[in-house]
Formats: structure tokens, C-alpha cells, sequence
DNA sequence: TTAGGTAGTGTAATAACATAACGGTTTATG
DNA sequence: CATAAACCGTTATGTTATTACACTACCTAA
């Protein structure tokens, strides 16, 4: 369920090569604190992870560094409860969907089936919409907790 | 596309009788206010509204109201603008999904159709995951500001 | 080789969003 | 009236995110 921080690594420097930027040891280290968690994190979270090997780390470092890491396609946003996480899918292109489960606070992230995806398009085509990214997050219980 | 004030009194009112609670000069007063604005707001644009009559609102007093009329279904929150909006769909229950412009900030809020709904339950059935609720928010930029 | 542009960083300050905790008031009900 | 539940005001604090500015590192092309 969770990539392996190689393959990640692998993936962010193919997107610097394609775009002029380089996968920096702040990048580096916020991806590995992050993909150790196994959990999804917030920016705060993640600050107080670095802080251990490097106490003088400021909020902008991390926002930036997930900035990048979200622009690489590597790690996505969780809107509904201010959170990151390392993305499960990153062998094709994909939308997030979410599952949040409200006990545990894990975080599954399954792919949105192109049925789902020809329904929200379609469903913006129709009131005229011009469709940029979606947030589609389900919130309940997990497997594991029931 | 605008739901009249009276209506959501009214919706309130009924909500207060099943439930033990009363709609407030507070609560009634938010509601005011976003129905006023014709746009999402944020808890802090509404306490500035708040604040033009009655100076000294507190934080927690608007955040109390929202509460209260989310409870109620009149209100939605939009988790990735974290800012409110009046219902715009009232007549029957609903999970919202939201159309958020980008370039004006409005949200235009659709019925989510029973296909879509559908297949949200069977993706969760499918994960083993009990869902409660969710939020569906597409951002892109509406017809106006094409 | 060096000048100039773009990407990236450190830091301080602050903005923006949200809740905890407490004690008191109002309201409905028996 | 006594009681319980809902409601409120207030202080303080917690949490999340950004602005702004000065600086450094890296690449590329004259
Ligand atoms: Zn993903
Ligand atoms: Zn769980
Ligand atoms: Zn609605
Ligand atoms: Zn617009």
C-alpha cells in the first residue's frame, strides 16, 4: 500500500528533469518523514520530524517542500483535515479519492474509476464549468476499526 | 439559486422543534449574514459582518452558530476554501457537491445525483469502509469568468 | 571566466483559522 | 420554585499558513 521512498525518489527527480528543478535534501527529507509515518501528517507534524536533526527548521521550509512534492505529483493534500500524504498510486496519472477514516485517522487513497471521473466531468460540462482538479473525500470508519 | 431568508428561518425553526434548540438571535443573525452576502464566507468575514452592530463577537460565538446551522443542513462548510455557504438545495436531503470558481470565489453547490452517490457507497462497500459522510468539492472556473 | 538569470533557502513576523475552558444566563418542564 | 439542558460571553491559547526580504547555489551563455 505504501511506495517505497526509492521509487519515489525515482519519480521526483524524472519530474525535476522535466521541469528545471532539482530534488533538494529539504524535498528529500520532507518525502522520507513523511513515507516513514505511514500516516498522514500535517505541516507541523512533519516541522517537529525535522526539527530532531535540525531544530532552527521554519514553517516556510516545509510548506515550500510540500509545494513541490504536490506539484511532482508525489504527495497529496487532505482538504478536510489539513493533512499530507505520501500518494499510493504514481504508476499512472490519476484524481485522489480519499477514504478518512475517523477513528484511527488513517488514510486510504484508492484510484477514482473512470466512471466516476466521466460523471464529474460530465456533471460540470453541464452547468458550464471548466473543470481544473477535484477533492473527493470520504469520511468514516476504516476496515480496521469496525 | 439564492434560497430566501424566510425559508431557512422556517427550515430552522422546524430543525429547533425535533431537536430541543432555538434559533437565536446569534444563530438567526449569522444565517442573515451569509444569506446577505451571496458568497461563502469565512467564519472571520463573518465575525467582521457580526462586528458592524455588535462589537465585541467573539470567535467562538460565530463558530457556535455554524455549528449549529450545519447541524441543521442549511449551512455547508467547503473544506478547501475553509469558508461557509447557505444551502441552495434544501427541499430534499442531500450530500453537497460543490463547484468552486477559482478566479471569482464563488461556489455554485449541485445535487449530487443518485448515480454518483451510488457509486461512492459501492467504492467505500468495496474497501470495507463504513461511510458517514463526504465532501466533493471540483475547482475549476465557472461559466461567468470564462 | 565571469556575468546574469532562475531556483532555492533562512528568518522574522504575522495572518488566518479554530477550539478549550470557565463561569454565568436563559429557557423549558415538572 | 427547582432542576436540567441549552445557550452565551470572555479569556486565552492552539493550530495552520503566508508574506516579505535578504541572501545563496546553480546553470548557462557570452
Ligand atoms: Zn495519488
Ligand atoms: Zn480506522
Ligand atoms: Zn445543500
Ligand atoms: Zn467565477
Amino acid at each position: 500500500m505504501q511506495q517505497p521512498l526509492a521509487y519515489l525518489v525515482q519519480s521526483a527527480e524524472r519530474y525535476c528533469e522535466q521541469n528545471r528543478q532539482r530534488l533538494t535534501p529539504n524535498r528529500r527529507d520532507v518525502l522520507a518523514i513523511l513515507v516513514d509515518s505511514h500516516m498522514p501528517m500535517s505541516a507541523y507534524d512533519i516541522l517537529d520530524a525535522m526539527r530532531s536533526k535540525q531544530p532552527s527548521v521554519k514553517p516556510p521550509t516545509i510548506y515550500r517542500a510540500l509545494k513541490f512534492l504536490q506539484d511532482a505529483k508525489l504527495v497529496h493534500s487532505i482538504e478536510s483535515t489539513n493533512q499530507f500524504l505520501v500518494c499510493s498510486h504514481l504508476e499512472h496519472p490519476h484524481q485522489p479519492q480519499l477514504l478518512v477514516c475517523q477513528v484511527c485517522g488513517r488514510v486510504e487513497e484508492i484510484p477514482l474509476s473512470e466512471h466516476m471521473q466521466a460523471h464529474l466531468n460530465e456533471s460540470a460540462k453541464e452547468h458550464g464549468f471548466h473543470l481544473i482538479h477535484h477533492a473527493i473525500e470520504l469520511h468514516g470508519i476504516c476496515q480496521n476499526c469496525q
